[in-house]
DNA sequence: CGCTTACTTGAACCTTGTCAAGTCATGTGG
DNA sequence: CCACATGACTTGACAAGGTTCAAGTAAGCG
């Protein structure tokens, strides 16, 4: 379960244990550094399952680490048709805006109980002055965003309703499990209604409804009532038509803020996605100049 | 033109007069920080129309400034189906990667001819430390690039055929005029087949031709051969059914690096978008009830 | 046990895609 | 300046994938 049922409300987030020094913004750092950093909070936010954490329009002061619980990002058109335009796991940072003092061009909303610590923008330059990986990792959270969400374009504009279905839930599953990488369980909640998941791919709940229909019919898996299983995970693999590297992509760590480098969270391999070479991306055949590898050390 | 011809190819790029220095990554900062900050570049690349900056599935180890002209992000599915990501105009920073030594995971190709200049991505560490605000403009930029991918996702997921097309018409056309300030022409070079916007807004070529046959016929616009005329400017912002502070959001200023606020471009009001209030986008109605709760200690 | 929310199923409809056959615009060499 | 080649645009008929409307059933909750 995501949600945080052990810790009473009223308790403070434990920065040594939090999600956001796995794969977030606090990655890496020792813990005198943690509390020197947590020293710039305006404070934890709590917000149960259901409710609003962020609110289109209104003025957005302060990122958010989100430290537990599912968040969806979404918008909501006048005529009441919806767009989730991401699922945010622990670690991911929210609030996070071109301008300062712009207004949220999007809501956020909690699908379970939810916390996330605060940290005002005017924070963000003291802060990113003492540490300047901050503002680096800052930018490498937000372009796995937009990356993410890249795929996400891709999947909703020349996949089919099946191939949608598929990769968004094969998606959240890998993204999922891969924050408990000793299990192997195949099974999992997922906070989630069909309705939801055509918000998320373009489609009604109705015609998802008959697409999960279908893979359970050819046994490829069963999601009702927020339940889901994968029963062939290789055949989901082939009905997403979508290259795992990309989703590995996501889950395997940007550079840790210093040397800390921690090898037990991530990079796990989820499933049996290792299967062979298995390209779903096209290339295009204009010749382009040759390129070096380099690698990188912030 | 977006395209520089007037400069031979051999030419470097002139930081001073670069339009990263206008609300690129460069943003505010005084000659000599420039000079400082252009000697971490490895060097400029120009590329011709139609050639590939970045190919998919190379390892990328720069960030590549865009200085002049007009490149797609894009990828392209082995079936041939492409769905276009993004149109990147002059400021935009592209190949800033989440994890080092990553794989590009899109492509990106010059529409007209282009100019970047190239900053190696181990750069990017002792680049921020010397300039702190370099590493927090990567990261607004990086929002910015996700900001904008929300608003496709939604315009693909949610929006109906004709509101695509006008969406992402208008959204280049105040784009690109936007650089232009002093000019209230209402027409553009926009170099795009209709095949390109179908791409983009995840429809076939032959369907975005009816649908700019339609708007022509309504008197709203015309297109063809990447010649656009913009005719009745209010009816493509209805037809688009968008909220046009939206789309005024991406072209409005990150702070700047200094103090150095620069009002001479940006923040103008293109076409008649000021016209009184309208919302079209929707709001929750889950009460996001009380606020901010504990304090944190580390 | 009764309420609410979520899921399920069927039939008619409509938007968009597909296939095919054009026409028009632009550039090039003669 | 024209003939030709090429890429881009245009149009029509038809099919398909997905939506809409409507009427259910099952699961979870107090």
């Amino acid at each position: 379960m995501a949600t945080s049922t052990k810790k009473p409300a009223t308790i403070p987030v434990d920065c040594t244990t939090c999600q956001a020094r796995i794969d977030g913004l606090c990655q890496g750092y020792a813990l005198n550094d943690l509390r020197e950093i947590a020293g710039h909070k305006s404070g934890d936010r709590r917000v149960k399952a259901g409710q609003e954490l962020l609110s289109l329009g209104e003025p957005c002061d302060a990122i958010y680490n989100l430290v537990d619980g599912w968040v969806i990002l979404y918008i909501l058109l006048e005529d009441g048709r919806r767009q989730i335009l991401h699922f945010a796991l622990p670690g991911a940072v929210l609030g996070f805006h071109p301008a300062n003092g712009a207004m949220m061009t999007y809501g956020a909303q909690a699908l379970t109980d939810a916390v996330v610590c605060v940290i005002p923008h005017k924070a963000l330059g003291p802060l990113s002055r003492q540490y300047p990986e901050v503002g680096l990792r800052l930018g490498w959270l937000m372009s796995r965003d937009s990356s993410m969400s890249y795929a996400h374009l891709t999947s909703i504009g020349r996949h089919s309703a099946r191939e949608r279905v598929a990769h968004l839930i094969l998606e959240l599953f890998i993204r999922y499990r891969s924050r408990w990488p000793g299990h192997r369980i195949e099974e999992m909640h997922l906070p989630l209604t069909q309705e939801d998941i055509g918000d998320a791919t373009g489609l009604t709940g109705i015609h998802v409804n008959r697409v999960l229909g279908d893979l359970k019919t050819e046994g490829i898996l069963t999601f009702s009532y927020r339940r889901l299983s994968i029963l062939d995970p290789d055949k989901l693999v082939d009905v997403a038509g979508t290259d795992p590297e990309l989703l590995q992509s996501w889950i395997r760590q940007p550079a840790p803020a210093q040397s800390a480098r921690d090898e037990t969270v991530g990079g796990v391999s989820p499933i049996s996605l290792t299967k062979g070479p298995r390209r779903r991306l096209g290339r295009a055949n204009t010749g382009s100049g040759g390129a070096v590898v380099a690698r990188c050390q912030a």
